[in-house]
DNA sequence: CAATAGATCATCT
DNA sequence: GATGATCTATTGC
């Protein structure tokens, strides 16, 4: 699979984020033993933090040992605990010394799917079915095992416990997208910075 | 079904 | 000592 160089993450926060949807997010946890050892799942939802000017984005209140990671290199993993119980997911953007990044929210899951619902065991989630899975950014953090070891994880590098590979057609994606407020932050509320793939397989009336 | 309380801790004041 | 970029379980219509 082919990752994303550099320099697509030195884009602006918005490109990035709409071109992240159709994504590919690959877990490998790399056991030595098995070969599969690798989950993935493919991006359907992320929403756009855009460094120092947004009220909402951690980058917000500048440079601190949690948030130095922003004005880093692009395409570096940011993890983050909330609430005290569950991780968050975001990929930095913007060039070095400029602060941005992209949270990814939710992905559909395409491989690995047993190890995934094992991560989650949760018994009501089997009843659900696989929609409820991986469609939040905690609860696919719990499913592909991602925690704030994976912090400044290189998302470039295929040979990482933790990247981003290419969709297929990153191209005519634009009719596809759908863009709303981003959910659950109380500052700068009003922003539309969420973006959805509209192919959702909606999973109405269990 | 819609609303809401509670869990729980790294980080920052 | 307060505060969340959340999720689940529970309550109340």
């Amino acid at each position: 699979m082919d990752t994303y160089p550099i320099d697509f993450y030195e884009q602006d926060t918005k490109v990035v984020a709409r071109h992240l949807l159709g994504s590919y997010l690959v877990r490998n946890t790399e056991n030595g033993i098995s070969e599969n050892g690798i989950m993935l799942g493919k991006i359907t939802e992320v929403e756009a933090y855009l460094g120092e000017s947004d009220h909402a984005c951690h980058a917000f209140v500048g440079k601190t040992d949690r948030t130095r990671i922003f004005w880093g290199k692009p395409g570096i993993a940011y993890v983050f605990l909330i609430y005290g119980i569950y991780h968050c997911l975001n990929a930095i953007t913007m060039p070095e010394g400029k602060a941005g990044c992209v949270l990814i929210r939710a992905v559909e899951p395409l491989s690995g799917v047993a190890r995934m619902v094992k991560n989650r065991h949760r018994s009501s989630s089997e009843r659900k079915g696989l929609a409820c899975l991986t469609n939040g950014p905690g609860k696919l953090c719990q499913a592909l095992a991602i925690d704030r070891s994976l912090n400044g994880t290189d998302l470039t590098n295929p040979n990482s416990p933790l990247y981003i590979a290419r969709g297929e057609s990153s191209d005519s994606q634009n009719a596809e997208i759908k863009i709303t407020k981003r959910i659950g932050i109380t500052k700068a509320a009003e922003q539309p910075l969420r973006y959805v793939l509209k192919t959702t397989t909606s999973s109405v009336h269990p």
